[in-house]
DNA sequence: GTAACACCTGAACCTGACTTCAGGTCAAGG
DNA sequence: CCTTGACCTGAAGTCAGGTTCAGGTGTTAC
């Protein structure tokens, strides 16, 4: 059994981050002796999971929902299970997202290089809509599927392109 | 040249938050003509780039220090690429942590369809710290790897252990 | 000529996740 | 005794990133 202080140490979590937690209701049934809380195995594992589920996304309130069926035993398995699931693909998706952030990085990070090497952005530019390096080319294609906005602009209908 | 609610469209960002980004200096030397914005390419390109930083963690400010170096010219090339070099490496770290975090979810799912298909969790538990079939004692390692804060309990002095 | 629209502004408001503050309890040490 | 340190509380404050509001302009459509 632990004080706050300690698992602050232990998460490297400030004090007053665990006492909101707890006033959050991600910590229900935590014990107290005398007024002073008293974090067990229970409520380090609920910390572990906490950050997982934060780092996946989730707000407090539903972390509370959490924790709430938990300490509401096998009948609520199911709707555990169906929260670790839709956190899985969001997840995955994230990571989707962030490995096309990454294609666009990859290519701002060649972008400058080359400009700096050039002293200029004048030939890339040149070289910009689809004449790229092959690789860099990938990635700039890469990168652009990703916000893909040029669709959404009028296809047919003027209001483009009326003056300089 | 765009009006303000056509970005709006093309990006599906709300006109508010357009006007805001502006107000916070993230559309440098935007035409304007009888009050109202135009947008060109210049800012559309701010946009995606806007959104790139955005999901790779920068806050609006920084962006905007961004924004600020291009208007400057090949002066800043060195500041841009250092600032996408770090972008890179932060999201490279973040795809990482969301991966220890997928091991983590994806020990949880099955520890519930396990749970589930038992009808309980007690033959779960006692395979607990090091017992559990090859694959998922892979997730489970892995998932505590990544928040290991059992490291930082106190080894030898006293304070845990002395009560149920 | 007046209504409907799309645009504009500054200021106030909102939400989530904490953090800080003011004031209080309790146990151990000098 | 009385100070120090670790704990406690409720309430207020902070910060980022928007959103909403009240009031105003300018162009087009009937």
């Amino acid at each position: 059994m632990y004080t706050i202080g300690q698992v602050s140490e232990m998460f490297d979590l400030p004090v007053s981050t665990l006492r909101f937690y707890d006033r959050e209701g991600l910590f229900p049934d935590i014990e107290r002796r005398g007024g002073i809380r008293r974090f067990g195995e229970r409520e380090l594992e609920a910390l572990r999971i906490i950050e997982c589920l934060k780092i996946s996304g989730l707000e407090i309130r539903e972390i509370k929902q959490f924790m709430q069926w938990c300490t509401e035993g096998s009948s609520t398995y199911e709707l555990r299970r169906q929260m670790f699931e839709k956190r899985r693909q969001a997840v995955e998706e994230e990571i989707r997202r962030l490995q096309r952030t990454l294609d666009m990085l990859n290519f701002k990070c060649w972008y400058y290089d080359t400009a700096i090497a050039d002293g200029g952005e004048e030939r890339i530019k040149a070289m910009l809509p689809d004449r790229l390096p092959p690789e860099i080319q990938e990635l700039y294609d890469k990168a652009r599927g990703a916000s893909r906005n040029f669709r959404k602009l009028p296809v047919v209908e003027g209001s483009a392109e009326d003056d300089a």
